[in-house]
DNA sequence: GCGACAG
DNA sequence: ATCTTGTCGC
């Protein structure tokens, strides 16, 4: 990994993205899954609106139950500022963090956010990804790049995301019935798997548990933090 | 120059 | 993402 990328995190937007250009040639889009998952985790975060301080929960579920065997959460301070295409430098280093105080590694990794779906094809679940060696597959619940046509209502239909001729992921109803999700592999993982693996975790809500236990769970240590002050 | 733009 | 109350519908 590159100096800076290890430390502080303090880059412009102009390094960040050179880092971005460099990272995105060690994706792979092989598939590259233990033959029978038994383990998927969920990645979010909550921060306020005029704060510094960011808050990351991870939960871990077993498949295909869908239980809970593990969740945790982390605070800690950002600087980088939102710029659409740059979310990883403002929300990995709590991300990190929070999987540092995990106790089991899982077998893949959903986040809330995009993998290759990507102008540089670098988005949270990849850089992610290249962070902890796992697969992993990006759940955004709106579009940042590509073209796509028009979705049917129904749960499992869905539509390729495409960029510059590539395909980068699938516009994917969760539930029929509610605005589709943008799925893209981040790591490790093929668009058919990522998709697979969405629809596998989720069919009650638009998000799939794993990120909306997740979602939750950062929303519930940000209230708590909160609360003491 | 103008519009788009994860969370 | 967050700021915010009620309200429509299964």
């Amino acid at each position: 990994m590159h100096f800076s990328e290890l430390h502080g995190w303090d880059l412009s937007s102009r390094e960040a993205i050179a880092l971005q250009k460099r990272l995105a040639g060690q994706i792979s889009l092989q598939e590259d899954l233990p033959p029978l998952l038994k383990t998927v985790a969920g990645v979010d975060v909550s921060y306020q609106r005029h704060g510094e301080l960011f808050f990351a929960a991870v939960v871990v579920l077993c498949l295909p139950d869908l239980t809970v065997v593990e969740q945790v959460t982390a605070c800690r301070r950002t600087t980088f500022p939102y710029v659409p295409g740059l979310l990883s430098f403002r929300e990995l280093p709590v991300v990190l963090e929070a999987f540092r105080c995990l106790q089991q590694i899982p077998d893949a990794v959903l986040v809330d956010g995009q993998g290759i779906a990507h102008p540089r094809r670098l988005g949270l679940a990849s850089h992610l990804g290249l962070w902890l060696d796992l697969p992993t597959v990006g759940c955004a619940k709106s579009r940042l790049c590509g073209e796509h046509g028009i979705v049917g209502g129904q749960r499992g239909d869905r539509v390729p995301l495409l960029l510059d001729g590539d395909e980068i992921g699938a516009v994917l109803t969760t539930r029929s019935g509610v605005k589709p999700l943008y799925i893209s592999p981040g790591h490790k993982i093929s668009v058919q798997s990522a998709v697979q693996l969405s629809l596998q975790c989720g069919g009650r809500y638009r998000l799939p548990e794993p990120t909306r236990l997740a979602h939750h769970l950062a929303n519930c240590a940000r209230q708590a933090r909160e609360g003491q002050d």
